[in-house]
DNA sequence: AGCACGCCGACT
DNA sequence: GTCGGCGTGCTC
């Protein structure tokens, strides 16, 4: 247990049983986690008598000077010994009841010890934001009876207050209610925290404490018959009101029951008086908004009400293996592009709901993915919810409830969406799971959803489907190396470990499960690769191969729609004098600034791509003068550029992150896209995340070699994965699809397999350089980031470390180094990576050794099996 | 994180 | 001598 030495070993949260009253009277203290930033840890609280309070509730417990939430993690007989029992302070509320269940505390417990992270760090990204919430200091004029006169003249009559206690009072008298947030002042106004105590002293602000805002949940009174039989004493529209409440099950909501009757709520309260209905407050849940379909529904693949779908029969093999599983099993389902994956997720779900169970389901971004949400929702209806970051707190707030009633519901969600507290879990499904969106980099904990996916899974004996047309070796070798012989049937089904009932702890059975061809037989797209050497050789200048340029005439000319895929990485777009070199880059930052171009007629902008600095493109070079200031590089803008002067008739949509930056923009320029306004879609990674455009018969990938030659042991897997899934989205309708790659190294061995639509080949390949330098999915990795605004107290810190290290057989130290961006938001980073054989995994460091080499101005984050190593 | 307490330099 | 700067440490 991770609890900056706080034991929790014998932390064990009551079980539900428990009655509150046996332990009401015996215990008068109750040891809490509280939520504060600095070393979080138990504290001991009394707990009054009005409230009732079990281990799990989340409480709201005073802490220093303001309120903070906690959890109630155990009744304790005394007070610890060494604390003076006046110290002790009351529980101050409960916030929400009956949380935890045993295995989503232990799910919590193994996601801080494996990623080395406070325990409070983990319940904060389980639970929706705003529940922990502190309390607010605020500051206020005075109430005062008699009028505002010793205030009102302003602060010329006061000439002996600081200028910051006169900024203050002056804000606050601006202001209608003479109130403002201490937070806000401070950002307002600077040595605020000196001027409000001057102003407490001379009497003339006051300062309170606003107890948390916690995200209530919405209350809406609900109408609920009581008795069956109508006696005389009623009138006709009285009568009529019941009839209508009768029909309805006895109960509705009072809005609707009166717009119904279109009556008034005083025909209820004579109702409530006679003893006929009671009226009940009620939570009402504000799940999210339900989107119009994509599309118009006529298209032929668009399903505006979706039905079941016949299975091919590689489908229905892989159905048949998942729905009889019984208990936690992890499956790869490994299915080409455009194999109907989807499908074989919608039939494993169906009958659980039946069943009265739930179903997890995790994809890389939701915003990316309107499709998928869209074809759930039209099957299962309301029934499914969607949870992730871009929901408003209420939002979150409410679906969170939602899940925590147990109805059988399908949770759609992103990484987070990990921790849904919903009981009853009969199935998770993590879609893409190749997808490195589902890593968190920072804050802490950096946890892998598809890891924590794992666990929960173990947790709550249930699957765990892993989908990808492209899985990530992680997941193939640990599904199983049986693979290996390539079998060539049509679901080639694989059973490893068959673990027994009485060890529990034993490595979940796995399944491999393959859906090698594209429904309807449709064929895998030709993968076309250009040379481009050869091009220019020939003297072709455009970004654009002959081929490539032909393809988009065709397309013209037949009326089809396609896709440009471009790798852009944020400094491949920048501005550069063409007569000094002069490269424009962040004040911040060791990175050019890149060229932006948000809309049409807004003037030209200059962005950070790490620290979102802004600034204008200026009119001539700031070291030289000269005029001839232009921006280089290929990103989306340029080819945009390119193919207007080429093709103007072509009309395209960009679909990057420029384009899509404001909510609901991904719906829309789809929509677009597939109601034919636009003939081709050009964007960055976005397009490859799980698109479905049947009308899709090119897809063009503009410069392959951006994303072959990064710098990190993953980079050809992701290449290939990148790819892959660009060319997936070609030729998915009844029209055959094709696909150009344009690259400068044709030979290389990713766009060979790219060519040959041959993963496998390719993964055998890795998979034994990988096994040769201990690389995961064989070794493992841990990330020490240092960062600090001095430069040389983190090299120096970093150097400490290094130093301070154990060394031992098998576990390598590599670095310290710079990160490959040493300076981001003025902050510089080093890095130290450790590689180890997993059976080494008792031998690493005491971390909290190692933060105390850490000066304060330097912070450390400890990434546990890190993705990006930028 | 706040907000105490507490220890040193510029002033009445 | 006091006021007020900010560095250190606690919060049940």
């Amino acid at each position: 247990m991770y609890m900056n030495g706080v034991s929790l070993s014998s932390l064990i949260v009551a079980e539900p049983g428990q009655s509150y009253q046996s332990e009401k009277l015996v215990n008068r203290w109750i040891e809490v986690l509280v939520d504060c930033p600095g070393g979080s840890g138990l504290y001991t609280y009394r707990l009054p008598d009005h409230l009732e309070v079990k281990p799990g509730d989340i409480l709201s417990v005073p802490f220093g000077t303001q309120l903070l939430g906690g959890i109630a993690i155990r009744f304790v007989t005394q007070p610890p010994v060494d604390l003076p029992i006046e110290k002790v302070r009351n529980v101050e509320d409960v916030v929400s009841v009956g949380f935890f269940a045993s295995n989503y505390w232990e799910l919590l417990n193994r996601v801080a010890s494996y990623y080395y992270t406070p325990l409070i760090q983990v319940i904060r990204i389980a639970l929706p934001p705003g529940l922990l919430g502190r309390s607010q200091r605020r500051i206020r004029l005075p109430k005062n009876d008699n009028n505002e006169t010793n205030l009102s003249s302003g602060s010329s009559s006061l000439p002996f207050l600081s200028s910051a206690a006169q900024q203050i009072l002056k804000l606050l008298q601006a202001q209608a209610d003479g109130d403002y947030s201490f937070a806000y002042l401070q950002r307002q106004v600077k040595a605020a925290y000196q001027g409000v105590r001057e102003l407490q002293r001379r009497g003339l602000v006051e300062s309170y404490l606003e107890p948390p805002q916690l995200t209530r949940p919405k209350q809406q009174k609900a109408v609920i018959m009581i008795g069956a039989t109508f006696e005389r004493d009623l009138t006709i529209r009285q009568r009529e009101v019941l009839e209508v409440l009768r029909r309805r099950g006895g109960e509705l909501w009072q809005s609707e029951l009166l717009q119904i009757c279109s009556a008034s709520t005083s025909i209820l309260k004579t109702l409530e008086q006679k003893g006929y209905i009671i009226i009940q407050e009620r939570e009402v849940l504000r799940t999210a908004a339900v989107f119009p379909p994509l599309g118009d529904g006529t298209q032929a693949d668009t399903p505006a009400m979706d039905m079941t779908k016949i299975l091919t029969s590689a489908q229905s093999e892989a159905l048949g293996v998942i729905t009889h599983l019984e208990g936690c099993a992890i499956v790869l389902l490994h299915g080409v592009t455009g194999s109907g994956k989807t499908e074989v997720y919608l039939q494993a779900i169906s009958p659980l709901l039946g069943k009265g169970k739930s179903a997890l389901v995790l994809v890389p971004e939701i915003g990316l993915t309107p499709q998928l949400t869209d074809r759930f929702r039209a099957r299962f209806g309301n029934k499914v919810s969607v949870y992730h970051s871009a929901l408003s707190d209420g939002e979150r707030y409410d679906t969170w409830r939602q899940m925590l009633t147990g109805e059988p519901q399908v949770v759609i969600g992103t990484r987070s969406a990990v921790f849904a507290p919903l009981p009853n879990l009969g199935l998770i499904i993590l879609d893409e799971e190749h997808d490195s969106s589902f890593k968190q980099d920072s804050p802490i904990p950096t946890y892998h959803a598809r890891t924590v996916a794992g666990w929960r899974a173990e947790l709550e004996n249930c699957p765990l489907v892993l989908g990808s047309a492209t899985p990530s070796l992680e997941t193939w070798v640990s599904v199983g190396e049986q693979i290996n012989s390539k079998s060539r049937s049509v679901a080639s089904v694989a059973t490893q470990s068959q673990s027994s009932k009485l060890e529990i702890t034993s490595t979940p059975p796995t399944h491999y499960l393959s859906l090698p061809e594209r429904v309807y037989s449709r064929p895998l797209p030709p993968v076309e690769v250009v040379d481009m050497r050869l091009e220019l050789q020939q003297g072709n200048r455009s970004i654009f191969s002959r081929s490539l340029q032909s393809a988009l005439e065709q397309l013209l000319e037949r009326r089809q729609q396609g896709i440009l895929f471009i790798h852009r990485r944020g400094h491949s777009t920048f501005v550069s004098c063409r007569s000094c070199g002069y490269v424009l880059e962040c004040p911040n930052c060791d990175v050019s600034l890149s060229y932006h171009h948000t809309e049409e007629n807004a003037p030209q902008t200059l962005r950070c791509h790490y620290c979102n600095f802004g600034r204008s493109h200026p009119q001539s070079c700031p070291e030289c003068g000269s005029p001839y200031l232009k921006f280089f590089g290929s990103g989306t803008q340029r080819v945009a550029q390119e193919l207007a002067k080429q093709f103007p008739q072509l009309r395209f949509i960009r679909f990057d992150s420029d384009t899509t930056r404001t909510k609901g923009a991904h719906r829309t320029l789809l929509t677009q896209f597939v109601n034919g306004e636009a003939d081709l879609l050009v964007g960055t990674q976005m397009l490859t995340k799980g698109l479905d455009l049947p009308q899709v018969t090119l897809v063009g990938v503009v410069a392959a070699d951006g994303l072959l030659h990064l710098s990190d042991y993953r980079s050809s897997e992701r290449a290939l994965q990148t790819l892959t899934q660009v060319a997936g989205r070609a030729g998915r309708g009844e029209e055959p699809g094709r696909v150009i790659v344009q690259t400068y190294t044709p030979e290389h061995s990713v766009i060979e397999a790219v060519q040959n639509h041959d993963y496998q080949s390719f993964i055998h390949a890795e998979l034994e350089q990988r096994q040769a330098l201990n690389y995961p999915p064989y070794g493992r990795l841990i990330l020490l980031r240092l960062s600090s605004p001095d430069p040389i107290q983190v090299e120096n810190t970093a150097g400490l470390i290094a130093a301070a290290l154990p060394t031992h057989e098998g576990l390598d130290i590599l670095g310290p180094a710079p990160a490959s961006i040493l300076r981001v938001a003025n902050r510089y980073r080093w890095q130290i990576l450790l590689k180890f054989a997993p059976s080494a995994l008792p031998q690493l460091p005491d971390w909290e050794e190692v933060r105390q080499l850490c000066p304060g101005s330097v912070s450390l984050t400890i990434d546990v099996d890190p993705l990006n190593m930028i």
